[in-house]
DNA sequence: TTGAATTGCGTGTATATACGCCTATTTTGC
DNA sequence: GCAAAATAGGCGTATATACACGCAATTCAA
């Protein structure tokens, strides 16, 4: 006998959007290769703008990003000066992350330039079709997918 | 006068592609746990056992991978004997990956279990949604982003 | 045929991601 | 009040990702 025929790998929902991630990353990143930040760094920093100063922690989960990771990310952008990192004086065992004159600076340097990788993505995509693709993320994010039952 | 409004970080198709992947990423990471792969290394396994032998320059276009990331995601499964890699004697500047008895054998134990996250996945997200979603990557993946016009 | 251009890969470096383990601080139960 | 539990975060380690650079093999051109 033989074996029942094997999924195909192309059906994997995660397989397909970590292909994806990297191919897009890749255009966000040429775009704002200029500014000396990655899109990763960019979305930091954008997100920081309309909520600092915030917890490392509440920060991580915003970003449905592990706290550990976010507290590597936040490193090389310290380093810079574009983020500032301070003991919460109301409870010392927290931190807050704000954004510097230097980030906001930064940040309004490289918003252009991610525009512009924004509208060349949309203009060889689709907009209706990118707008229903951030519909999508943004309800498969909302989603709970956790193990336990 | 007062800036304009900036634009809202949350209409960035590439973050908000990122975000999903993180949080997709580890619930499959979760389930393959006990099989020592993540979805990734399950990823290129599954992909290779259908194109064995390879060269990893192609494997790589394949994935939408950086050649040399392809390079370095190979190290840990050929170190553990599930891929092997040999020089391609009709060129020997190219190498040839191939997947091991026991690459496949380990793929063959993961399987079900990636089954089961991508079931756990459907039934939470949607099967149609999730279909739909599949769809629009694989759009995105074949759009071509390149800068220059 | 032989030097130049091309091609295929590896390495060094840097950031991204997250698990396990640890310390410090706060909160809670008694 | 004080000890236990819970919370916030750092660090070691491992893999993921990709750019710049360099080497070896092949192909191309004069």
């Amino acid at each position: 006998m033989t074996s029942s025929p094997p999924p195909r790998a192309d059906r994997c929902s995660c397989a397909g959007l970590r292909k994806a991630t990297r191919h897009l990353t890749q255009h966000y990143d040429q775009h704002l290769a200029p500014t000396g930040l990655n899109i990763g760094q960019y979305s930091l920093l954008a997100n920081l703008a309309r909520r600092s100063p915030i917890a490392p922690g509440a920060f991580a989960a915003l970003m449905a990003m592990d706290r550990t990771t976010m507290g590597r990310n936040l490193q090389p952008l310290e380093r810079e000066g574009l983020v500032a990192v301070a003991v919460d004086p109301a409870d010392r065992r927290s931190r807050l992350v704000s954004l510097t004159a230097a980030g906001q600076a930064r940040l309004d340097v490289a918003r252009p330039l991610w525009a512009a990788a924004q509208t060349a993505f949309e203009d060889r995509f689709g907009a209706a079709q990118a707008a229903t693709l951030r519909g999508l993320l943004a309800t498969l994010i909302a989603t709970d997918l956790a193990t336990a039952h």
